[in-house]
DNA sequence: ATTCTAATGAGACTTTAGTCTCTTTGCAAT
DNA sequence: ATTGCAAAGAGACTAAAGTCTCATTAGAAT
């Protein structure tokens, strides 16, 4: 538990490094160590110094569009019509997912491909999470708890990159047929949900 | 358009190799081109012969519980219940999904960062749309085309290992809360799929 | 049985991931 | 300004992916 505080070194090379990864994986192909250590104008030991593997440099580097928001998406819409809420934080990261295409893929498989036998789990990012429920929040209690949460999670299948694989390699979807098939899915869910709790 | 007809030794070493990759990927962990080889007592440059890239290899090395079989699983089964049916089909692939997860990771992990500038698409199986199709087969007639096409759509993002992925590394769910929720929700799709066609 | 061809085996070679060691340099406290 | 330490640089080294060449062998046709 010795949590040592880094350095002002330190964290500019960190930043430089998770810069210039997310430069290169926007020109849409896997960069090397070496590619990214140029880039950031560092040695490659120094790039592994901060990052023991590629893998964990390019699931930190930064997605361009800064992330939608979820309380800034929903600041000035005190609406409690869940099913309009729930699509239109779909369509925000379904811009987000399909402009950075090539950046979340890679992410992805790395992510999925890690031998499943290591430590821990090297944290992978959630930003589904909190959008689902800033969406849902000002109707939260018309829903039963488990009938929530259950919604929250069929609602993590739609939102977020494995739906785009799904439409793109398994459908041979472009983004627009994507978003209208996922449109009607969440609202469909919602409804569902909503007259579960009626019926209880 | 020279198809030539394989030989009978090339056919072999293939099934060999194939054979040999799915003894090894059932062990959890992503094997080398070397490993391959030698479980198939072949030399390295014949299975490079064979498959250009360890990718094809396993992408295309076989799963091990036969595959549930769309035409099977239904056969005696003349329900028209579509909302009974798609939930069977999804247990149904469910179980294989779950009992072959490290393998089929490995499989997705390397179809998904396959480089996007590459030639045509190296052929993704896809086993989900058959399976979805035959669930709704004896309830086609109930629904109007395009709400049909769109269920589809939709119930492919549910069934396969994507949603294994999300639940596990995302939500961290187990198999079986998994498959609760997918359950519920492929369920709602069909019945909300099923209420469009009445208001239509 | 002999011969011809295509498949296989063997192994060198290149590139990148990742590890390790040793030297140099930047930075901060005195 | 000097010193001390941690970070950065430089480069050797191993392992695996993937390519290529050349020798060998298996199998089919004669």
């Amino acid at each position: 538990m010795t949590e040592r505080k880094p350095s002002n070194q330190e964290l500019r090379t960190r930043k430089d490094l998770l810069r210039a990864a997310g430069r290169l994986m926007k020109k849409g192909c896997k960069p090397t160590m070496d590619e990214v250590a140029a880039e950031a104008m560092v040695s490659r030991a120094t790039a592994y110094r901060h990052f023991p593997r590629l893998d964990a440099l390019l699931v930190e580097a930064p997605i361009d569009a800064a992330v939608a928001d979820p309380v800034g998406l929903f600041a000035n819409d005190p609406s409690d019509d869940a099913e309009a809420r729930v699509d239109r934080a779909e369509a925000s990261l379904h811009e987000v997912v399909y402009q950075n295409e090539a950046q979340l893929r890679i992410m992805l498989a790395n992510s999925i491909g890690r031998d499943m036998t290591d430590d821990p789990l090297p944290a992978r990012q959630n930003r589904r999470l909190p959008l689902i429920e800033a969406a849902l929040a000002t109707a939260r209690h018309r829903f039963r708890e488990d009938d929530y949460q259950r919604l929250c999670a069929a609602l993590a299948l739609i939102f977020g990159p494995e739906s785009m694989v799904v439409f793109r390699d398994v459908l041979g979807f472009d983004a627009g047929t994507a978003r209208t098939v996922k449109s009607w899915a969440v609202r469909a869910l919602v409804r569902a949900a909503l007259e579960d709790a009626k019926s209880a």
